[in-house]
DNA sequence: TTACAATACAACTTTAATACAAATTTTAAA
DNA sequence: TTTAAAATTTGTATTAAAGTTGTATTGTAA
């Protein structure tokens, strides 16, 4: 029944990924268990084991300890931290990034964004608003909210480097970021800080970012440069 | 040929988001208890809760201690990273969709075009100018090349239902889109074409889209409704 | 010696069942 | 109208059983 030319894990992985294709198995779904698939294709689950783990390290599937091993979602890779380094390097324009904090003060957020951080009456939030600089050209204006709660210990300083570095750092484990990209007009304080000759539309991004447990902790507005920056990204089935 | 099924949360949560949709559940409208659904679904109240959970974590839903939970308000939000289709994005949200062509002809692509298709000097594409509508109202103008050897028997009534169906009925793989997103000023004409008072910066989408081969089989520049669309990006970790 | 099989057990996940806490909404009483 | 109690609903915790992956050990045949 097995060839013993090729390696027999080698050739049970083939087979299972033949059959997650030819079953059209979506992504999410679970495959057999380890002992159903040891018993389909008669074979020891130790060879059952080591196929599932070649074609894990494929990233066609995972598996997920105690709960069963399910094919991959085809998704795209998409870095949260880096969803501003995206941009940059896509107009290829990060030499030399840095950061200036046009303000830093700890106030009460406004209804919207104690809404969207679901704080209670009496909790306060840091307002962060800086200007990315590369090459000396301002590119991006970001004003951020951050819960005091989450990060009592939030300085300049660390707003100056990558601040979500800084949050996983402090363990926290960052989950989801919901972002809503719009068009505008620049408004005139925004045409001085981005050096905008004239008023061409731009691109302004509403986000709130999760941590694992669901708990909100950024609301963020973002206003990138309407010449140097367009989205770019590639979306896959 | 095996049983192949997902956890029986997301089983679940995936029932409950068919019956918001197919309900007209509107936003701010409450869902069932987790009682009553765990009946309905006959299943735990904690795997309806961990199903309420991921719809929450997705935003289409919102729990609130002690009353209830609720559909979340929601725009028309395009999610840039599910490689969607118009009409199935509007079917699942029930609004009656409908695709008005304004142009159909077969030409020669101009140099753009034909670098983005690669396509040799005699190939010749369809030119398509349609107007997408939802609910009596003009949201989409989109302009599309297709290489006329991909899709020799294109027809008026099939630009009229869905594209993409199309293309996938006829055997063809969907891989990757390539696009860049930037914001415009309307033009007279498609401020006209889209039914909009005011000047309002909107978006636009131009991109070119590829088989599961790498053969390009789509280039195309879509225009947003400026008010009623907006993108949505999730990212996760 | 190496690859595979067989077995046993550990660690973890999923689901269920139950009880109670906390917040909100409804109802009833004053 | 105001207040207080009751009912409803979500949030949290615990326990338990069954199922699945992870790990280790030993045996077997080429």
């Amino acid at each position: 029944m097995w060839k013993s030319s090729r390696p027999l894990y080698k050739q049970v992985a083939n087979r299972i990924r033949e059959d997650i294709v030819s079953n059209g198995t979506e992504g999410g779904e679970a495959i057999p268990t380890e002992a159903k698939l040891a018993q389909m294709y008669d074979v020891s689950r130790v060879t059952v084991r080591r196929a599932v783990k070649l074609l894990a390290e494929e990233g066609l599937v995972y598996s997920v300890h105690g709960s069963g091993t399910y094919v991959s979602e085809k998704k795209i890779e998409h870095d949260i931290y880096k969803l501003q380094g995206f941009t940059e390097e896509m107009s290829g324009l990060h030499n030399n990034p840095s950061n200036e904090i046009l303000e830093f003060q700890l106030t009460s957020p406004d209804d919207a964004v104690r809404d969207y951080l679901k704080l209670r009456d009496d909790q306060k939030v840091y307002y962060v608003k800086r200007l990315r600089i590369a090459d000396g050209q301002p590119l991006i204006l970001e004003e951020s909210y951050l819960p005091y709660d989450l990060f009592p210990d939030l300085s300049v300083n660390v707003m100056k480097e990558s601040k979500y570095e800084y949050i996983e750092q402090k363990g926290y484990m960052i989950n989801r970021r919901h972002a809503d990209l719009r068009p505008i007009l620049p408004s005139g304080e925004l045409m001085e800080l981005l050096h905008l000759e004239e008023s061409a539309p731009m691109l302004c991004l509403e986000a709130y970012s999760t941590l694992s447990d669901g708990t909100p902790f950024e609301y963020s507005t973002v206003y990138y440069h309407p010449v140097k920056y367009t989205f770019k990204f590639v979306s896959e089935k």
